[in-house]
DNA sequence: AGCGGCTATGTAAGCGCTTACATTATCTAC
DNA sequence: GTAGATAATGTAAGCGCTTACATAGCCGCT
């Protein structure tokens, strides 16, 4: 049919229907009162000649785009993919498209993508945790966009965070161990520079620690990459500087690996080590011992920031944080230290 | 500054640079030439003044979002993630950015996010899987714009894939199990309705059991959400039914709960039952006994399906398909049937 | 000196919408 | 029947860019 042709555009619509392309934008777009005749003769002008409007001009004539920008440092982590799922489920309910590009954990790279969402016309943008490059939130603000933070939750900064404390988070999980009596403990954490989560989560750790009179030496926490080899290499490594009762890890992924390597080296879990993840993956709860770790509100990031900024767009105001909960979940994987 | 004052555009950087609009389009855009000391003053106005060009306007005047699309199941799946990874970093290398919409599983709303994608102004699409919505092929074309889908690879299709074969990959599998004496199998399967990789696995097998002389019976099939306690129940049910000497999984979520739940029952794997995966996710290598599975090129089909439509773009012809291999890798899941 | 052919830039016409404002039907009340 | 509202639509001016085309400066030739 129309296929070499020129595009069919509003004025076809509008000829088509015998009205003027105003009144076919205000049938389109819900704005203003169209006679139901009208508006029958545009639809179905609409459905016979496969109009479908231009986004580009819309948006440049609206000075809104119905798009929303995020910019997360992975989707390799399930827990943000998971938490990015959500986000795009709320915004696409209240029409609006998601814009996804990731950092790879670089400061540099984040603000360069930050740019570029604003220049692609993005109404407001999403951004992970605290640390930025520092002309990240003067694109920002110069572009007028409104934007929030997840997950991550920082009481004395400036900006809308919907997130949770990490710092918080991690000293439970200390409390927990050292109230099951273990002092002598390590940790496999992520690694800090750039991330303020992972950086956020050792700090929260050794002060936690700190509280119940444990030091913990800087050469017993091993910063290392998310994934699973690292982690059992990171295991093996603490072990021969001397075998901890207790393990922390910074997130479930190198939990996992922890445990499959202890357990690999016929190490009892928790009996003889107790080890602690970060996250509560899906399949944390079916590991054998299932894992203890921190439940990390995802889902309610995604669905809380998207809010945050759906009604901050329709408000015409900045974005509003919140807090969200990150709860220690006690499993199986820790117990009281063995005093053999 | 600039703040609540009109926002800077391209002619108040051309008056400052003291030049056309056509000539700060020309530097900016890399088309045409421009004067070394005309591109200084140009730059020097647009670092004093923060322009920021409005990416609305620029694809309404070019036809080019220098966006593009993707409508995937759901963010959910590590294994997805990690391909819109792949896609989407290789996609920014070329200056694109994602749109990125779910459909959860849902053709209809595929075809909805689709057409949304389309009026945004994509300037490609990449879908997952070869079923689709009628209309679906029917809006991009109308659109104009080139395709691809991915994550499957059909032969006969007219459409261009770059993906797997997920037929002839479980057919390996099931010849795998075959050749090591199995005889009484059952798979646990994800939902085929509407989703032609789950189906088109659960094809594979069976005719790949049936090439070596056995049949597996629909009632030894049974379909599921992708989710460890979905196939742990899976694997109750069918073992309550009578135990078969190797289960088939139609991925590695599934695999791994239907191993835990043996290794729960105090079934040895894989002496007295083998388990196959599909995905070969990271863990899986870890896993005790470490998963045979199938090998995903997932980072090779983000990669494969950005390149194919960067080129399309460029070239302006339709996208190109490649087939990539998925491969069965044998780790220790899998042994010969237990004759005792 | 004059010409062809570059190089560098400017002019201005859109791109396809939205929306303030103007205008014309349609209705209500007396 | 008519004024005054109200409902429904039309007119047209942008939105901020890109790009075809026109133009001007400058070079080396003959």
């Amino acid at each position: 049919m129309a296929q070499s042709e020129k595009r069919v555009n509003q004025l076809d619509i509008a000829r088509a229907a015998g009205v003027s392309t105003a009144t076919v934008s205000r049938a389109l777009n819900g704005t203003g009162i169209v006679k139901p005749e009208a508006r029958a003769r545009i639809d179905a002008a609409i459905a016979e000649l496969g109009y479908m409007p231009n986004g580009a001009a819309r948006a440049l004539a609206s000075r809104r785009s119905h798009t929303v920008g995020a910019v997360i440092p992975t989707l390799a982590s399930a827990i943000f993919a998971a938490g990015i799922d959500a986000f795009e489920q709320r915004l696409n309910e209240a029409g609006l498209t998601l814009l996804l590009s990731l950092s790879n954990y670089d400061l540099d790279s984040e603000a360069l993508k930050v740019r570029r969402l604003l220049e692609r016309g993005v109404d407001a943008i999403m951004l992970i945790g605290s640390s930025h490059a520092p002309e990240v939130h003067e694109t920002i603000a110069r572009a007028g966009r409104p934007y929030v933070h997840s997950w991550a939750w920082e009481a004395e900064d400036q900006h809308p965070y919907v997130g949770f404390d990490n710092v918080a988070a991690a000293r439970t999980v200390a409390h927990h161990l050292a109230d099951l009596g273990h002092r002598d403990l390590a940790m496999i954490a992520g690694i800090a520079e750039g991330n303020d989560r992972a950086a956020g989560r050792i700090a929260g750790t050794i002060a936690g620690l700190r509280e119940r009179g444990i030091e913990l030496p800087a050469d017993r926490i091993v910063e290392t990459a998310y994934t699973h080899a690292a982690a059992r290499e990171a295991l093996g490594e603490i072990l021969s500087a001397g075998a901890p009762t207790a393990v922390i890890c910074g997130n479930d992924v190198l939990a996992t690996g922890a445990l499959l390597e202890a357990q690999a080296r016929r190490l009892n879990v928790p009996e003889e080590l107790s080890v602690t993840g970060f996250d509560d993956l899906p399949l944390m709860e079916h590991l054998n011992p299932p894992l203890t770790t921190v439940v990390v509100p995802a889902e309610a990031m995604g669905h809380g920031a998207a809010d945050s900024l759906i009604r901050a767009l329709n408000d015409g105001k900045p974005a509003l944080g919140r807090q969200l909960p990150a709860k220690l979940l006690v499993r199986q994987t820790t117990g009281p230290v063995n005093n053999g």
